[in-house]
RNA sequence: CGCGGGGUGGAGCAGUCUGGUAGCUCGUUGGGCUCAUAACCCAAAGGUCGCAGGUUCAAAUCCUGCCCCCGCAACCA
């Protein structure tokens, strides 16, 4: 009976359409799972949405419309882009489904069950906010206002606590057991470090909110969100299902799950402690991989670089994509993404290599043996034996999923074959001998070469792999590891050359076109709003500017960008904390005439009490101090 | 001592776990070829592998200390 192999992507938070993130995760799960599935594994492969919690629930109130109703449309989203990309997730769970409560049901009322005390009533202490009805974290609160300016009041709540406090060793003990439980190594000691702290207990329940699952046996509660979203892995298998959990007892536990460096935490410490209590059995392994970056800054909304590769997608293709992500990455550590070094790999690798070779190699079968494969085969040259040697290498990159190796070796059979084409000159035999044995050899290992290499691409580029195979004359069914074989290529059947397979992208043409979408990252210059509300002069003379002078500067620890100033305002000196410190030395700072707001509610910066701001022009984000006339006596009134 | 990632030819990156002639792509220079998508092939130039110690017959790789860059966290009143 084949062996089976379960793996899952983390489930994506729908309050925001995907990016290239969830995308390159999607890719990765899929081609190891088509790679799987080809070596013969039985695969279950889920992906799915979390659509629970507040921010879902408040986005929705905002619109006037019921959560379900925007987590529905958002989801639709996501289906939208698993069919682009060509993803063959075998199942699809949203934590909004039926089967999905029932499976978060059954396994607190595992825990329940074999540990009573596991799950206990305790009370939650923190800041709580009125008008976000949420507590706000204590390093978000100051001066008993969040950082919208809400006020804040020290709530206590009754919450259920999840006893994580007692698996501390347990989890060690797990990891020590299982170095592989983690990968890559430098996630699996982060872990380590953070379990042998020691570890608290856990709330899994909120009354805040409203928008999730009942808490069993009290419904003023909602079960909180990572205890909710992490069973998606089992309760999409049907665990907990009265009728129907053939599917979790033949594919748990879990292969991989496979998912972003940012909730390893969650992965594997909260997960399996809870999975321990129930007395389920442990996944086998979490997978963690790095973040896409743009320009080596971490993708944000609000930083207005978010790659949405659509237009990319729409304009060359899924496969180029899949196999641009998979070969620039490095696995698990971060990449950056950019249109220069798509357009970079897909000219080099796909234009140039890949299409090209296969071009050549199909012309010559066309013109040289009338469009069929050569009638006569070999099993005695180079390209055979570099193919015998290179095949095993590549299926161990992919164990070990370091696709951007996988891809590289493949990437020298190819480039073999082109120096195998050159050395040989089939044109001058083709002139000199006509198709005789010697150029049937010759043109027959080329494209037996060729097609080696698309079934090495086939979890990657699974569409063209297909069209390429069909048309090397080769079963495009095929894609077996045992179809790294040599020898598998029929002689005689026909071929078709067919239009390039990845046309030569003009990257100045592309570029110039699309030099818009690849703009807005300035918007750190604060131009400003043209609609922004006018003001009676009555408010601007509320506020109290003067010149000050600069008495003494010095940074403050730790921080990157502020700096504590002591200033004279005419008639005292006050502290103020600026964030200036990339634009300026403390030491040019003093004896300098500045203009400050006086009468500003004090406020604590990094542990300082600040009293007032200084007065900066704000270009591309770097301050720049406004210079008063050094004349200009401190305490004077600006207006 | 808050957490983490990184510093390897001009550019972008592998290689570091499991020490043993420093590799890939792009770019540059010279040559070849004309089957192919102005693609392909060969050759050359170009590197103190951040710095300093240590271990070793041998260090990009292991150990110690330090410097610099980038994320996160904190933070721009």
């Amino acid at each position: 009976m084949a062996q089976t192999f379960y793996i899952t992507t983390a489930i994506d938070y729908v309050n925001d359409d995907p990016h290239i993130g969830h995308m390159y995760e999607k890719v990765v799960a899929d081609v190891i799972a088509r790679h799987r599935r080809r070596m013969g594994d039985d695969v279950w492969f889920l992906t799915g949405t979390d659509e629970h919690g507040q921010k879902i629930e408040r986005a929705a109130a905002k619109e006037g419309i019921l959560p379900i109703e925007l987590v529905d449309r958002v989801v639709a989203n996501y289906h939208t882009l698993l069919r682009k990309l060509n993803i063959s997730n075998d199942d699809f769970v949203r934590t909004t489904e039926g089967r999905h409560r029932v499976g978060v049901l059954e396994l607190i009322r595992r825990i329940q069950e074999r540990i009573p005390d596991d799950i206990y009533l305790g009370e939650h202490a923190g800041w709580y906010c009125q008008t976000e009805e949420t507590f706000i974290p204590e390093n978000q609160v100051k001066d008993g206002r969040d950082q919208d300016g809400h006020k804040v009041e020290w709530t206590t709540e009754k919450n259920y606590f999840f006893k994580l406090s007692r698996y501390t060793e347990p989890l060690l003990e797990h990891y020590r057991r299982n170095p592989d439980f983690i990968r890559p190594r430098t996630r699996y000691n982060e872990v380590v470090a953070f379990v042998e702290q020691g570890l608290k207990d856990l709330s899994i329940s909120r009354t805040a909110v409203s928008w999730g699952i009942p808490f069993p046996g009290n419904p003023d509660h909602v079960i909180y969100v990572w205890m909710d979203a992490l069973t998606n892995y089992i309760s999409a298998l049907g665990f907990g299902s009265a009728d129907d959990d053939a599917r979790f007892r033949r594919y748990w536990p879990c292969d991989i799950h496979f998912i972003g460096k940012d909730i390893v935490r969650f992965h594997s410490v909260y997960w399996p402690a809870f999975l321990m209590s129930a007395g389920v059995e442990l996944p086998r392994g979490i997978v963690a991989h790095g973040w896409w970056l743009r320009d080596n800054q971490k993708i944000s909304k609000s930083l207005g670089n978010v790659v949405r590769p659509h237009e990319v997608i729409d304009t060359f293709g899924t496969d180029p994509f899949r196999y641009y992500v998979v070969r620039e990455m490095v696995f698990g550590q971060d990449a950056n993404y950019s249109d220069e070094s798509f357009i970079a790999r897909y000219n080099a690798d796909l234009a140039n290599d890949l299409g090209n070779t296969l071009s050549r190699a199909l012309k010559m079968s066309e013109t040289y043996f009338g469009g069929k494969t050569p009638p006569v085969p070999c099993d005695d040259n180079d390209l055979m034996r570099a193919a015998g040697e290179l095949a095993p290498e590549y299926l161990r990159a992919m164990d070990e999923l370091a696709f951007h190796r996988a891809m590289e070796i493949a990437w020298k059979l190819l480039v073999a074959v082109n120096g195998y084409i050159v050395t040989r000159e089939p044109w001058k035999m083709f002139k000199t001998a006509g198709a005789d044995e010697a150029l049937s050899r010759v043109i027959w290992n080329t494209l037996e070469s060729l097609r080696i290499v698309w079934v090495m691409l086939a979890p990657v580029m699974p569409a063209t792999a297909r069209e390429a195979l069909a048309r090397l004359g080769a079963d495009p069914e095929a894609i077996g590891t045992d179809a790294l074989a040599w020898g598998k290529l029929p002689n005689g059947v026909p071929v078709r050359a067919g239009d390039p397979l990845f046309p030569r992208i003009d990257a100045a043409a592309f570029m110039g076109g699309t030099k818009t979408m690849d703009e807005p990252r300035v918007e750190t210059t604060q131009a400003a709003p043209p609609d922004l509300t006018k003001i009676g002069i009555e408010h601007f003379m509320g506020v109290d500017l003067r010149v000050a002078e600069v008495r003494a500067a010095e940074r403050v620890p730790k921080s990157k960008k502020l700096i504590k100033l002591s200033v004279f305002d005419g008639t005292g000196e006050r502290t103020i904390v600026a964030g200036i410190a990339t634009k300026y030395a403390p030491e040019e700072l003093v004896g300098r005439k500045i203009v400050i707001v006086a009468n500003l509610e004090p406020k604590a910066l990094a542990g300082i009490e600040s009293n007032g701001m200084v007065l900066a022009a704000s270009v591309d984000g770097e301050p720049s101090l406004l210079s008063v006339d050094p004349a200009v006596a401190a305490g004077t009134k600006v207006k």
